[in-house]
DNA sequence: TTATATCTTCTACGGATGTAGAATATATAT
DNA sequence: ATATATATTCTACATCCGTAGAAGATATAA
């Protein structure tokens, strides 16, 4: 159905951020969230923020002298197309097969009743 | 629980096939089973193999000239931690979360029905 | 108006990956 | 015993990715 690239998982942490900020957002902004888990320097993000805008996930506009950044794509979006990609390379596309998987490596029971819930409500 | 690395693509692609075969296997049986999806040279074949074998994933021992490989590895293992870490990396470990996600890029309904049937039975 | 601080863009580099030709080893047919 | 066919290992290279210093641009303080 949708046709995004799939990210390499540092432009990926950089999305998860943008997504979860009220756009537009400045490096500085991504930086103060990032460093609260591990260092990057200014630089690092700016090159992702950069790759980023040059594969159409993001657009960038200048205020004085520095960038802001709007996401072009959704995370709704772009998570579709990357499960789907993930079940199809794993598991030929089935995702009981998938489910069946993860039970194997450990699954909360919330997040079976959460399922549970999902199928009855016919929200699948 | 598991610690077996994530595989790039094409080394992935090889480890499928050799799966789903009868160990231990031939360069030549997987060359001709990869060759019906699309064209890859005896040597880059190789390469990824060798490549499969020092990351331990495979052992290769010597039949006249040819080598035969047997996994280390088994499909269901390395499975399993792999959805775990893509469930991680990209929906914090909801697999309800990535359920809907999925939906939103299209399920198929013998699918949605072989997961009711799995969680009527208790199967997860 | 000019120096300074700060933000971005350029450039770079090592390691991983996909791909395969060149070089080498060896079983086998003659 | 040797040539030939064929299988592997070596070597190579372009591209991608993570990372960041160097160089360049500009708002702002003095």
């Amino acid at each position: 159905m949708n046709e995004f690239s799939s990210l390499p998982d540092g432009e990926l942490e950089i999305m998860q951020i943008v997504w979860q900020c009220d756009p537009p957002v400045s490096r500085s902004i991504i930086e103060e969230i990032i460093n609260k888990q591990r260092h990057l320097a200014p630089t690092t993000i700016l090159t992702f923020l950069t790759r980023l805008c040059e594969r159409g996930f993001l657009r960038a506009e200048r205020q004085g002298r520095m960038n802001l950044y709007t996401p072009l794509v959704t995370q709704k979006e772009y998570l579709a197309g990357e499960s789907r990609r993930v079940l199809d390379r794993l598991y030929g596309g089935s995702i009981s097969a998938f489910a069946v998987s993860l039970s194997e490596s450990g699954i909360t029971k919330e997040d079976l009743a959460e399922l549970r819930k999902l199928l009855e409500e016919d929200a699948l």
